[in-house]
DNA sequence: TTCTTTATCGAAATCGATTTCGAATCTCTT
DNA sequence: AAGAGATTCGAAATCGATTTCGATAAAGAA
């Protein structure tokens, strides 16, 4: 029971496999009746052509690589989700890969997925990664580059974001219309494009309603997990602050902060109102309910391989790559943990 | 800056391409000086051979797949999270598909990946799996096949699930324990392996207790989601019977149900305990917390990728597959959903 | 010294497709 | 009828590695 060649088809039919070859590439030099011809075999056989061989001839793969800095993550599981869908509708392999944050996996999965001739890679950088090399061989390679979450500005390749600044803006804003002043920020480290975007979008509420910016209220957490959102809140508590509303760097924060809340036996949202970042599965079952900015990540999945489609027809034409930023825009998810007036 | 090849080694060394090719394929017919020279000069200039070619060749790709029934499901995120921690540490790359519980589009992620030449394929069969050729076809091509999760008992290979009888067993014994003594089970369809042993378990706990079986109390929920959830606790309700516990086919059922309960003022665990399966991230989160089966998911995919090595191995070895079934133990964990004692 | 063994190397075949390019046939002008 | 052009085909080169097998030289045995 051996596979089938392109030799085994073409002797049957009494036809070079040269023929048979261009049938099904859709070589216009074929007469339309041998091209029935082999088709009808080809589908009753149930004959496919060996990847792996046409692969080394023609240097596509229709593989596209996914690198991902971790995967027990709601918003990476939902970014792969996306991905996935569009890529298998269009007969693309997807594989997966995490770099555990780690800048030396980064690099070493990035060429072991040139090695392997994917046609793209499809990367957030991890935190740790402080140069970016790898990245200009990937294109350097002729391969298709695009960048998502965590992107760097200086390298020449499209790149998908949530438009964090702006979502955090209206979290905040939300926050002030219900009547907070004293607004609380959990941020993640200080070098990440959306730690920096989101505190930005915090300030840019707090200026347009003069509420006076107070520095110490922003505290970095730089995993913004339960186990930290809980011990920020503490420490804020410990400084004293007051506080009657908070911006957490993600919903495990949010809930983490409101787990020490609770303790304290201050109410939620009526001491203190909470928006988390994220819209995870566990926001709509926590108690109280959480508000939260919700990043459409399946949608960011499938955008990222529909660019990659573009750039493959940019390429195909010779141009060079798009360069574009697209932002995709968040929005906010009004539960009760934000709801004073309820 | 083209990519080197195998033969611009040989030149740039005076040897020829085989040489350096034995060299670094380990063969023994390479005196040690030369082995030396090659090993030195490749790693100074960075070189690794086109895995596509040697593809080819010697038809193993180094990668494997895995065709998961969906994607946003935390228990399948986290086989994928354990598969791909221990391929990576092996330098394989995992290529991931779903089969959206379909068994035309499983038939056809199978096909593509045996054209594509994968070494393994690991799957979770779909709900509308009917018939098995497909998966016979990987092994008729010396490909390995590891099931799991949703197995198929007459297939010869090896297989990994939870034990979700005990499971199930354990979770019912301890609603009983707890003063239970009318307990609903919603199960998912009736074919599928793992709704038939969970459904057991329950009914094993039943046994051992000398609780009267109740058919009625058993609600079929083909997919076991929030809003079934509620339905089935409502339809347990309009049929009006007493119930005093819950067995749940998954967290999500669980919490739909938990919903319709608050909603009729019942409370939990005190008039209602409810257990779930899965522990997914909200089972921790929600309100009150939920008791549930965690089903060790991310060992789970270590174990599979583990055996896919001993399957490489007896193979090797011109044995055939192990057709083993390997049961990892699922455990409890109690919250404030079944502790009416507290 | 002659014959065997062993160590080391490389030419060539191979994997199974794609693609180039020239040959053969047929059609159509003039 | 001859030449130009279009249509259809297939032999052979190619992709870049792996692997077989024979050649050569060196070492050891008789």
């Amino acid at each position: 029971m051996k596979k089938l060649k392109l030799l085994d088809i073409a002797s049957a039919l009494g036809i070079s496999k040269t023929t048979v070859s261009k049938v099904l590439n859709n070589y216009s030099d074929v007469n339309q009746f041998t091209r029935i011809k082999v088709l009808d075999y080809v589908r009753k056989v149930g004959f496919e052509p060996n990847r792996q061989a046409s692969f080394l001839r023609t240097k596509k793969t229709k593989t596209v690589a996914l690198i991902l800095p971790r995967l027990e993550n709601d918003f990476f599981t939902k970014i792969q989700e996306g991905i996935l869908k569009v890529s298998q509708e269009n007969d693309y392999s997807l594989s997966v890969a995490t770099s555990y944050d780690c800048f030396e996996t980064e690099k070493k999965l990035v060429s072991q997925f040139l090695n392997r001739n994917v046609d793209a890679i499809f990367l957030s950088i991890s935190h740790q990664t402080i140069n970016f090399d790898h990245l200009i061989e990937i294109q350097k390679q002729g391969k298709i580059l695009v960048l998502f979450d965590k992107i760097e500005k200086t390298l020449d390749c499209p790149k998908v974001i949530i438009d964090d600044r702006k979502a955090s803006f209206i979290a905040t804003e939300h926050l002030i219309k219900n009547g907070c002043k004293q607004i609380l920020h959990f941020r993640s480290g200080y070098k990440p494009q959306i730690s920096i975007d989101r505190y930005l979008g915090y300030r840019d509420a707090l200026n347009k309603y003069n509420i006076p910016f107070d520095k110490e209220k922003v505290i970095v957490c730089e995993i913004t997990d339960e186990k930290n959102g809980f011990s920020a809140a503490k420490k804020a508590f410990e400084l004293g602050m007051k506080i009657d509303g908070l911006l957490a760097g993600s919903d495990h924060a949010a809930i983490g902060a409101i787990q020490f809340f609770k303790n304290k036996k201050l109410s939620i949202p009526k001491d203190i109102s909470v928006v988390g970042f994220g819209n995870w599965k566990l926001s709509k079952f926590s108690t109280p309910s959480l508000t939260t900015v919700d990043q459409s990540a399946i949608q960011m999945g499938e955008e990222i391989f529909k660019i990659f489609l573009e750039e493959k027809l940019l390429e195909s034409r010779d141009e060079s790559p798009s360069n574009k930023t697209h932002t995709l825009s968040a929005n906010l998810i009004v539960r009760e943990s934000s709801t004073k007036n309820l």
